[in-house]
DNA sequence: CGCTAACCGAGACGGTACGTCCCGTCTTTAC
DNA sequence: GTAAAGACGGGACGTACCGTCTCGGTTAGCG
């Protein structure tokens, strides 16, 4: 993949490249009814017709330029030596962060709507987000396993009720959820943290 | 007023009623990228000209349509003599059944999309999430009050952590949250229900 | 007639009249192509609705409001003690002043226009104008009969000649037929009057 | 310039073309009233948008077709060795053919009616028609000067006494001037051709 | 280091939907 | 009971983008 990469005209990958940052900012801006071929040409200086040689239509340019973020922000990111609550802790506020300001989030309104309608964002969307979950209910069961969590709880169904509420947050109401609420949160879905000894943790 | 509503042509009445139906049937159907008026005067049989006689464009005629759903499933509709965390479940529970199928549930990605940019159409999403969301945490400090539910729970922060879940199984991943994993969440996140004997609890 | 028109309804009179008036001035003003109803509805303050009751559509209304400029100038007006030739100058200049300006010569381009596609129009402006014409060509023919004018002239075809020149200025360049100029066509066409002494003309 | 112009998009030429011929023939069919772009487009087979392209409305598109027809029909055509008179009988002639059947006969209801509203049509229209004038001017001043017609004649007057009549036939009356009468009318206007010896007129 | 193949920009083209204006018909309301 | 008001279906307007296409002109990278 590397060499075939290599061997592309270069301009092409500059193309692609532009365009796929002006459609995302585009998408971010207007949403997806107002998102235009036309604007992103003018946005990124990239010829109507040079776009259209490179995707097919305007969704599957959405679709590919969401691909692009998939960079995961690093499952074992900075997981260093921290307590497996301590990682659900950071798994969530970065949720929270994300949801309040980040491209993505921005895009989210727009991702849901040509989810809705078009099978490759659908794809993507799914995913993106099945991974991220993923991330999650390891690490809640992870905290079970280590005794840090109630054994009764759910893993799948506790990262839904930690996820849940930043995504209603963002996509229901006027505003987001406050990253410093998410130990409450965590608090109140996870049970209180197991008293032994909290206050020797950090 | 009553009076002034009697007297308008009975033929407006009904353009309005027809078209506003069928924009939402449209809008669930193709969702907001591929609405159309002239779709939806096709669905109704009503000409384009008239549609536009009644609404200035595209995004108010959503927005109208909308506010025609604005009628709530009656706060205390089934109240009748169940306790306050039945009627926590009862409300959990039709949100999930309404987000399996409804005609909402289908509009809700365009009504994101939309309201994303246009303020009329947020205005009635937030108002319509908030006053359902309101009954639920109204019935969790009723619950409270009752020592139906542990007094340490945050009835606004346990709203969010059982509205959000179902909202986020329907718009984030590919199915919708089953209603019978209503009584499970509710556990999870208002902690198991006092049994007889609350004290032997854990 | 006199008695049907005393049954009508003085309104309906009243409605057809000024409609009429508002038709023509509006006929003058924007000409045929962007003569609307509702203008002249705007115009005389009558509703569109009464208009359509009165005229089935546009043109028949422009036929009919036409029809009340019908009313010749008097074919035998000013006759007076004049000489064939002098009312054969009367009519001519007559015709001159009536196309240097007049609601008839400010409409007459569109009556053109709706003469070629519209039998009604066609039928008034034909008439019309033959009726204009008779008179001219009984004027020369009487001089001609008084010797007044040679008489191997061809009165219909000299009749031609003489509005000709008027209705071509006025349609097909920038300017009107000056009504001093009238003597000299008139010369021009039925040659110098016979003078003093008519006999050594030719 | 040739250049230039040789660079011109063979297509966008092609568009021009045949869609001004199809707005020439629609003009003359149904007049100014009822043209539309509509239907240019649909006789042509050029898309309406196309047409949109290359002119802003419709007046200019119908401006512009007009201008198209600007080929004089050579002033010294066939010149060749007639006298100013023959000269003069040519010109008058071939208005009148023209005005018995042509395009440009058919679309004059049309031309008078937007030239009263619109200056680009006006123009076209008015030095159309002094050209056309002109070379009847000059043919008759010739003949003055060759002794070949009589030289109290004014010649503007006097085109005016031709091209007149058949102007006024053409948009006045139901029928066209029969070119047979050319020559009675230019012997009443121009008077009788000097006989065997000119010279001895007057 | 020059050739050739590819990409690029420009933009014409046939379409579709927009939102506007007016048509001619028809119904409802009010005087 | 008739006239005004105006809703209605319809159709053309001129605009904005769509996605397809054909052009020269430029540029990369192979020979």
């Amino acid at each position: 993949m590397t060499e075939a990469e290599d061997r592309t005209d270069p301009r092409i990958e500059r193309s692609r490249r532009v365009v796929r940052q002006a459609a995302l900012a585009e998408l971010a801006e207007v949403g997806y009814g107002r998102f235009t071929i036309e604007s992103v040409s003018a946005r990124c200086g990239v010829a109507r017709s040079t776009i259209y040689r490179h995707w097919p239509d305007k969704l599957t340019l959405i679709a590919d330029a969401l691909q692009t973020l998939n960079r995961q922000p690093g499952p074992a990111d900075a997981a260093g030596e921290t307590s497996p609550r301590q990682r659900v802790r950071q798994l969530v506020r970065h949720l929270a962060e994300a949801f309040r300001e980040s491209i993505v989030a921005d895009c989210l309104p727009a991702i849901i709507e040509a989810a809705a309608h078009h099978r490759d964002v659908r794809d993507f969307h799914h995913q993106y987000n099945a991974s991220r979950r993923r991330a999650l209910v390891e690490a809640i069961a992870a905290g079970i396993a280590a005794g840090d969590i109630a054994d009764d709880v759910d893993p799948a169904l506790a990262a839904l009720a930690l996820a849940g509420p930043i995504v209603y947050r963002r996509l229901m109401t006027g505003d987001s959820f406050d990253p410093n609420q998410v130990d409450q949160l965590i608090d109140l879905v996870l049970g209180e943290p197991p008293a032994r000894s909290p206050d020797t943790g950090c």
